[in-house]
DNA sequence: TAGATTGTTAATCGATTAACAATC
DNA sequence: TAGATTGTTAATCGATTAACAATC
């Protein structure tokens, strides 16, 4: 039923599905319709029907989706019960708050390492880790075999740290850095977040609606 | 020429060609034709140029764009040249990072305050302000009316304070807290940032790939 | 059974790509 | 002028919405 061909459409809706979901069970109740769904989530039941039977039929006619149910399978499809290793690269600002934000194992992950290459900063301790020294993370790779890495590094750092870490066998990545990773890496799996890119979007939008 | 009914897919991608556009300058090349810039950015010159025929013709046939015109010009756009005040409410992990990491005199912000409601955090100086109690929104709003607040606080406060900041004159947020704003407000502009949404759809994708 | 609501197919809408005439 | 490349229209593709038969 499942695993093949979801539009990336689809696939970023699961997560806010999710999260409604996880509310409504905090609320305490125990089944919604997909037209209820679609009120509070201001899109259309038809679209939620669709999407969720992308991956199967989750509900039932005349009853509605069990909330409890279809929040575990949509956190099973997402793979949140794994505990893939993850470090983090750059403990600048950005490094530092990803670290101690994020809540890593409730998605999946586990975090089990932060580097940085100021030499001022390797030593502190972050999020219950020490952070390590930039130029030791081919063996850190080597030797604990993380699966995914979080870039915190200026741009100019950026295209190198990939390879490298591409090397070392990293083949994920969640990239802040305000550089692209494009398809040099067919295997490897990509999230880029700008937040520039987040910030001027509203920009143009407040310019629009004469803010 | 400009302003009307431009998709939000084009919005999307104009700060991206805005970033590669930079590059390009810095690089000290002086013009481009679509078909070069596409294979830079993984898309079609097809979309290139009428992405950029939305606004405007500016490019010139048999020559390509002149890239510090263009650059200029969705600049504008994105209307990069203002000096919009703004405030960060929630001094945690993210508000510093957010109020540190980004150069908002860049994108045409102007960060004028911090905020958050924690006694102990109170008075402490990030990123040159003075954190202020958040229980002085309101008046801090009369007095220097900020345009758009940047939201880093725990989702359980996140309906409350846009509400406030609504009635304080604020008509744009930038979301980081897990909470989505929605049509509530239909004379704010929203952008939600959700992390944790890209870090699951991340997760998805990894298990697609086999990582 | 009757009412409700899903799962699913068909229709619509919008976004991307292809093609080519206009023009530098 | 000939070659290159845009601006723009037309064709394709994909995503969303509407409709309704299936079924609880």
């Amino acid at each position: 039923m499942q695993e093949k061909n979801i539009s990336m459409s689809v696939i970023r809706r699961l997560p806010r599905y999710y999260r409604f979901l996880e509310e409504l069970l905090k609320e305490g109740m125990e089944k919604i319709s997909s037209r209820e769904l679609s009120e509070r989530m201001r899109l259309t039941a038809s679209q939620i029907r669709q999407d969720l039977n992308c991956f199967g039929g989750f509900g039932q006619q005349g009853y509605g989706y069990n909330i409890a149910e279809l929040h575990a399978e949509i956190g099973s499809i997402l793979h949140l019960n794994g505990d893939r290793r993850v470090i983090i690269v750059g403990a600048g600002n950005l490094g530092r708050a990803v670290s101690s934000h994020l809540d890593f194992k409730r998605f999946g992950f586990k975090l089990i390492g932060i580097f940085d290459r100021d030499p001022a900063v390797v030593g502190e301790k972050i999020a219950g880790h020490i952070v390590r020294d930039a130029k030791t993370l081919r063996e850190f790779c080597a030797e604990y075999s993380p699966k995914m890495a979080i870039l915190c590094i200026p741009r100019e750092f950026a295209g190198d740290t990939v390879k490298v870490l591409s090397e070392s066998g990293i083949s994920a990545f969640w990239n802040f850095s305000h550089y692209d990773i494009l398809g040099d890496y067919p295997n490897a799996t990509v999230e880029n977040v700008h937040l520039n890119d987040s910030l001027m979007a509203l920009s143009y939008e407040m310019e629009q609606k004469g803010c």
